[in-house]
DNA sequence: TTGAAAGCGCTAACAG
DNA sequence: CTGTTAGCGCTTTCAA
């Protein structure tokens, strides 16, 4: 199939090049007659013309592509998006851009791989970043003078535009959640904790609300390995296994605490009549298992939705001023905690 | 930050632009100096000079992209990627085009926006579609000469490659198992049954096994409704209102499945003790739920896999014929289906 | 109101 | 062994 180009366009309307290209961007807008306009847009249909994006980047520096980047932040996670959250965030991302008439640039990165290079040699209008720490690598994107999305990202630059939410708040209510409910034993189950990391923050919540209570922090409650289902039931063996009389878990991940109920029914007891549990995330799932999950809500689709506005208007408005959202979250109580404040059991 | 063009590069290292693309490219092998290749990459390296992907595609037609189309083939359903279907499907079609240097260009579609057009006008080298139904779209896409994979489609056109499993096979195997286990009224239940569709061959699977087994067919056991978790639930209850004295369910998902067993609860009554269950994917979530959920297994991350290789082999090796590719499945066991033919029930 | 032409960054004949 | 040069398809001054 012999591609049209613009030149075609132009010859079946009887116009120049220049013309056409005129006529499709608006430019120039009234001083071309109605007739002519007519007439390209005839030949446009005529031919079934579709201008040539590459070329068009060529000259304009602008590809209407906006680079997602999953940094693989921990060995062995390559398969990012079978995790729902961060599924949901793209499907959010992508319904946003494509509405303005952006596509998607999708990459994981691997260690050799630098995300500059990706977002120069594609010439794309912005890029997002979901879920990393302070590198090098994010140094270097900032000098490129596009607009740049963090989400999840504990960096401060002016440079960069943000999204979250306050991870410390939430391990503070979820922790806080369960020491009204007459917890003081109080596991932390979590992934790998990072300086300036998301989990960082959550841990940080959780010893604020200890403290609050006046309850001592105990290492001996710290379970710290990998955001997964099979942790999740490792932490539960080890829980069993280290026999420190928590009544109580915030776990930090919804797929993790999936993982950690699981767990429990494995060494034969129950949530929430053995072990009470709080997640974080509240994704679909949590309401799926039985018990529901008690977690922090937060909304993964206004994430995605916004980190993608942004880059729109970055690109529209040049100097843009920096933003830095924090979205609201909440708990939400289902059936994984019990109150040891009420005589009965609940379960 | 100006940008850095093979010209640059080429003063640089005091040698023409044709010099440093051969060098880059590897064309002309043998021809150029070891020590003219050295000045080059040197050049290259202080310069930090990266390639314009735009400037290439214009002249090679390759964009080293492969588009990844996901049509909504139900209204609502926007967010694709929450279902970790998509989604791990996507990452491993991710993996295997970045190892070969390839990324992905991702776009849903909405109803006015064709995918040939995305397709070429970005220059993409090959199309993933996943799950859709013969169209007329889908009959442009094919004048595009490049490689095109349907995944989970049922079009037989020697202009396509295609990936799947046997769905009928599935639905067969899902309601035979039901039926060996002493079940003779087994509910049907389904997102929306459309012509040439996976829901509509594992349907004729399930007809297939209760005719094998002599069971007559009886429409009053069909639930059909979405392919999400609130219609689970739905048709959960719609089976404890129709009394129609169904023992076990086939649900041709298990996202479905999930939610059915959600809606059972909910009901008062307990799966597998008041009803089987066998879903059809083999979700993560499917040995996450309690009771695990009995389900068809499908490899979905080499569905992916072999997707992205497809393409990357027919840009390759430009007549490479059609594959029709037909990944096993299995049933995989868990706890979501009652022996009726042992006296004791096992709950 | 429209057109001619330069040029975005790169590749690939063709010359030398 | 390396350089010259003609485009790829498009946008955009500048001129008419």
């Amino acid at each position: 199939m012999k591609r049209v180009s613009i030149k075609d366009v132009a010859k079946e309307a009887g116009v120049s090049t220049a013309t056409v290209s005129y006529v499709l961007n608006g430019s120039q807008q009234e001083t071309i007659s109605a007739e002519t306009i007519e007439r390209v847009y005839k030949a446009v249909r005529e031919l079934n013309y579709i201008p040539n994006q590459s070329a068009r980047s060529l000259i304009s520096r602008s590809s209407k592509l906006i680079g997602v980047i999953i940094p693989q932040t921990e060995p062995g996670k390559e398969f990012m998006f079978s995790n729902p959250f961060y599924g949901s965030l793209l499907s959010a991302i992508e319904l946003t851009a494509r509405k303005n008439g952006y596509h998607l640039l999708l990459s994981g990165t691997q260690s050799d791989q630098r995300y500059v290079n990706i977002a120069r040699n594609r010439d794309v209008d912005g890029v997002v970043v979901v879920g990393t720490y302070p590198s090098k690598q994010l140094d270097e994107l900032k000098q490129m003078d596009i607009p740049i999305v963090l989400i999840d990202t504990y960096v401060t630059d002016e440079a960069f535009h943000t999204i979250g939410i306050s991870d410390r708040f939430g391990g503070y209510m979820a922790t806080r959640h369960l020491i009204d409910k007459g917890h003081r034993r109080i596991a932390f189950v979590s992934g790998s904790i990072r300086e300036h990391g998301v989990n960082e923050k959550r841990y940080r919540g959780y010893c604020e609300a200890l403290n609050e209570a006046g309850i001592p922090l105990d290492e001996q409650l710290l379970y710290i390995g990998a955001v997964d289902y099979d942790y999740g039931i490792q932490a539960a063996w080890e829980w069993r296994a280290r026999k420190q009389g928590e009544t109580a878990a915030f776990v930090t991940s919804d797929m993790l605490a999936m993982g950690f109920i699981k767990g429990v029914k494995q060494t034969g007891l129950s949530v929430p009549r053995d072990i009470s549990v709080v997640g974080f995330d509240d994704l679909e799932i949590a309401r799926m298992t039985d018990p529901g999950l008690t977690t922090i809500h937060q909304d993964v689709v206004e994430k995605g939705r916004c980190a993608a506005q942004l880059v729109i208007d970055g690109v529209r408005e040049k100097g843009m001023s920096r933003q830095e959202n924090i979205l609201p979250i909440h708990l939400v109580e289902r059936e994984s905690v019990k109150d040891m404040k009420k005589e009965k059991v609940n379960d």
